[in-house]
DNA sequence: AAGTGGTCTAGACCACTCA
DNA sequence: GAGTGGTCTAGACCACTTG
């Protein structure tokens, strides 16, 4: 039992305990409490700090082992997913090159802006009219070759400062850490396009060369929308991979 | 406990037991004992008759509810999945129309034939030198455009006498069930390609139209190959959604 | 009111890792 | 051998659906 010991979960609360506990655990991650790649106490442990039995303090911890935030391996611990490793930041790349291997290969950032939000990102990003967005143009490379060039927005009340930062990371999982958000579902659509002048330089093509478009938003924990890109991708030796469970 | 009662599930494996009595279940929606759309005996009959708490139950009943093989509605009871109705159906299909709505539309058969798998039919199906399979071919319609058109292969092992069916499904769900396989997961590959003279015929569109292809193989709940299908598609009205999990 | 699945408890024992 | 997560038990109580 709770007693009168202040903890963040509510026994009167109508949601189930486990529930309450993912929260008020992953608040830990997020407020830095847990550092990215440390244990975490172990079950029990953490099953008397708030007063529960380990059993629903198990389906807690479960539950944000699918959710990727922890990994727990048996006879050795809890651990906090560092999302900077590459195994956290491939999560959100289906990219592959024709070896069947995921691409990450390099980045050349070309351009920072920061607007008010358009249509289109307040439409993808949940935003109100007068919203701003910082707007990120690059261009990834696998060995010399551009295969891919795209245009990501950030909401700046999620990523404040963004535009003063030296290097911002190209990976959205490195991004979300640094800014304390914990990263939840994405959706990518996939369709066919044409070049156009800016695309066509880029990656070295034609003009009106046939590519494929990948329109991506990623959600946090709660859904909210925290990165939108649009990559355009000259597709001659990578494919995409998508998973079907 | 088990007693002497001669049960699928074994004391003495080192298989944990909740898995051994998914098995079991499994066996039983595989083998038409219990039939699609109808109610399951409750969680503390069944854990009763295989000789285990209900907790185990419990855990092995969950997850045959995350394979989409069950529906447990609280109140109600515990339902085996129809496999033909259109919400499995729409499982493995990640085309949408332009609004967003999953395309199902009409589909017209083109050809079945019968033949020794070929290079990539083993790679994709896991087949042998000698192994046969059943192929496919058919256009998609969106109303009266055909959006897509596709070549399947069916291993002839797994979908006996499927060249005798007068109507076989388009739908993999479908034929799984009447073959009693349980489906599992699948993997698409997306890439990027040109409309050959057949491709173009069928699709209504020039020679060397751009088009998309989708490469996709299903497996079964054990994981070996299903279903190989490779669909050309002109993505002028549709695109491919990918949800990143 | 009866029956179902969903949550929660308070343990026990096992499998695995590591000093 | 000490400590961890993984499995399993035998219940209790709650939320929801239906006759």
């Amino acid at each position: 039992m709770l007693g009168d010991r202040m903890l963040p979960t509510n026994r009167f609360s109508t949601r189930p305990l486990y529930l309450q506990l993912r929260d008020a655990l992953a608040e830990r991650i997020s407020h830095g409490e847990w550092k990215p790649g440390t244990a975490i106490p172990n079950e029990s442990d953490l099953a008397r700090e708030f007063g529960v039995s380990s059993g629903t303090m198990r389906k807690a911890l479960d539950m944000m082992e699918g959710e990727h935030l922890l990994t727990r391996r048996q006879g050795r611990g809890t651990f906090v997913n560092d999302q900077s490793s590459d195994e956290m930041a491939m999560r959100f790349n289906n990219v592959r090159a024709k070896d069947g291997q995921r691409v990450s290969g390099r980045v050349r950032t070309v351009e920072l802006t920061e607007g008010k939000a358009n249509d289109r990102e307040r439409d993808r990003l949940g935003l109100q009219v007068n919203d701003a967005v910082y707007r990120l143009r690059r261009v990834r490379l696998q060995g010399d070759r551009p295969f891919m060039t795209e245009e990501t927005s950030y909401p700046t009340s999620l990523f404040p400062g963004l535009n003063d930062t030296k290097n911002p990371s190209h990976r959205i999982t490195v991004l979300a850490q640094q800014y304390r958000l914990l990263l939840g579902k994405a959706e990518e659509r996939i369709s066919i396009g044409k070049a156009n002048q800016t695309v066509a330089t880029e990656l070295g093509v034609p003009l009106d060369t046939p590519i494929i478009v990948l329109d991506r938003v990623v959600h946090d924990l709660d859904g909210r929308p925290v990165e939108w890109r649009t990559g355009y991708c000259n597709f001659t030796d990578q494919y995409y991979l998508a998973d079907i469970g």
